[in-house]
DNA sequence: GTTAAATTTATCGTGTGCGATATAATCTTA
DNA sequence: TAAGATTATATCGCACACGATAAATTTAAC
């Protein structure tokens, strides 16, 4: 008997991830282009709005980004004015990220984004919640 | 009373899709290396193992996916021996797509990967089933 | 105490994603 | 049937991701 192959479109769950990942951030677009920011920008700033201050291996590790994105995506932010970078005392070989005033300031705009967001996916609030759980479920198995 | 700020990252749904995503794919790379492909272009050989031949823009509706992506990706995949590009005859604007015998048999190497990512993972089956379908739900509401 | 190993960040190269725009071909409709 | 709209693909520019490597600093082993 011929066996079938698990190889379909439609059987994989990596695709509707990758997929959902990708149409998720293009729904974030227009609030975010109001903020002047990009998806993983506002990803750091939803980390430093909750730390204010931390250092890049601290940020890398709550998001699961290497420095070789985080390097330039903060001198962005920097450039922008919205983080301070500033090299520890105590260890030449850390360097602190930190919240300027603009980038505090900036938390007020944002405040409304999750909510308009949970209006345009318009899924049931039970199912996102089950998605979120089983998917930090997912993450924390390779959280080396 | 002051209301409780919605931007905690714990509490997005936005970033565990996107860190999932981009762990999933990290999981792929050992088998997708032995094939020699990407993990954007095995979604396109995906598709191909399914119809064998179709226009770039067939091959972008089903993945979510623009031309300004697929077109250096399929170029790609053509320079692997993957794929062939053909100009249609009876509309000179659309290019086909086909498999070529190389891309074709390389369908019997990654009849496995599905097993394997299955037990990387390592969840309920049901679990992964229920996010499959709650996720294509999500993407079907955009499908325009 | 000197040196090798480990740690932290930065740099480089390749491959996506995607908005904006270009180009070419086809269709539409007055 | 010819101009304008539409469609299909390609190109360009920018911003990630990430493997590999480098550079600077600290820690640990001897």
């Amino acid at each position: 008997m011929k066996e079938k192959s698990h190889l379909l479109l439609k059987e994989q769950l990596c695709f509707p991830i990758y997929a959902t990942s990708r149409m998720v951030t293009r729904l974030y677009q227009p609030w975010l282009d109001k903020l002047g920011l990009t998806y993983p920008q506002y990803l750091v700033m939803l980390v430093l709005w909750e730390e204010q201050r931390l250092t890049v291996s601290q940020l890398g590790k709550r998001l699961y980004l290497n420095t070789n994105t985080l390097t330039p995506l903060l001198k962005k932010l920097r450039d922008k004015g919205m983080v301070a970078k500033e090299r520890s005392k105590d260890d030449e070989r850390t360097v602190h990220i930190e919240l300027t005033e603009k980038g505090q300031e900036l938390k007020a705009q944002a405040e409304d984004i999750p909510a308009n967001l949970l209006e345009a996916i318009d899924m049931p609030v039970e199912e996102l919640r089950q998605m979120r759980e089983w998917m930090w479920k997912l993450l924390g198995k390779f959280d080396d």
